[in-house]
DNA sequence: ATATATGCAAAGCTTTTGCATCGAA
DNA sequence: TTCGATGCAAAAGCTTTGCATATAT
């Protein structure tokens, strides 16, 4: 499933939820939408934040917030990473697919992309006789702040 | 730094310990004890557990368990991760690498290294002017016995 | 009409902190 | 002897859950 646009993530939302025979509700939207515009990684509290931001008429509490990240991440749409001392993050999966390089004394991430790296990827996954969903990739170190301030 | 055993690794806390004028306790180095023997990532508590059955007449508290993975982090020696849905955990940087290749419906984990996406990594962080200390890869998939049975 | 989803508040975990005491150097 | 480290318990954070109500279908 190649997802060019939000709409089309929000149309894939509302088939997941059709197709489950759940219900399609405003809350689960605007919490994948708040993911899919964001600029970084968000917690929980941040997502919780800025939906009272930008949907101020949207009475959402912090619980929907937790079922909705717990639903979106179940059925693919986000993902969640944690790292050092910060809590658990999410991101929208339509973002184009990259890897993460993590500076765990100040928290930056730096996304990358490296095609060969994804070439060996599937090559592994196909000599195990695997069929991949879904990969993630974490690069922990000090970025060059940080090591420059110690 | 390249570390071959165990005892290295103790050695190397003491010689932190000591370069930071700080001091050398037991708890400390069971803890980096626990973690170097250990087969797989554990969490805080699982540390603690496992100090309570292997080293029982410790009567180490959980808040020093916390406070020795933090500074053990801190200084290096080991390397805390977190995805999906289970929390932090925790392992030593003394164990050889690997990365990950998981079947979500079975749970089968393979163990793989691949030289030249190790090189790639590298590579990358120095272009972005990372000091690695670690990284994590995992590729989600369905594993063959899992494909046929469907 | 029915069953899922929500909001709220309470409960449950996990992690951190204050403080008196202990112990390594 | 000194000052960092520990254990305990309390506090602080973070996440989940129970329940009555609201709402999508």
């Amino acid at each position: 499933m190649l997802m060019t646009n939000n709409e089309e993530v929000i149309e894939e939302l509302k088939r997941i939820v059709k197709q489950k025979g759940l219900k399609y509700t405003e809350q689960r939207e605007i919490v994948l939408d708040i993911l899919i515009n964001a600029e970084e990684h968000l917690s929980a509290e941040d997502v919780y934040n800025q939906i009272k931001t930008k949907y101020p008429e949207s009475n959402i509490g912090i619980a929907t917030v937790y079922r909705a990240l717990g639903f979106l991440e179940e059925v693919n749409l986000i993902t969640s990473i944690a790292f050092g001392t910060e809590g658990k993050k999410y991101e929208s999966n339509a973002k184009s697919h990259h890897d993460h390089l993590i500076c765990t004394s100040c928290g930056k991430i730096v996304e990358f992309l490296d095609d060969e790296i994804e070439k060996r990827q599937e090559r592994i996954a196909k000599k195990n006789k695997f069929k991949i969903t879904s990969h993630s990739m974490q690069l922990y170190g000090t970025c060059k702040d940080c090591q420059e301030s110690k």
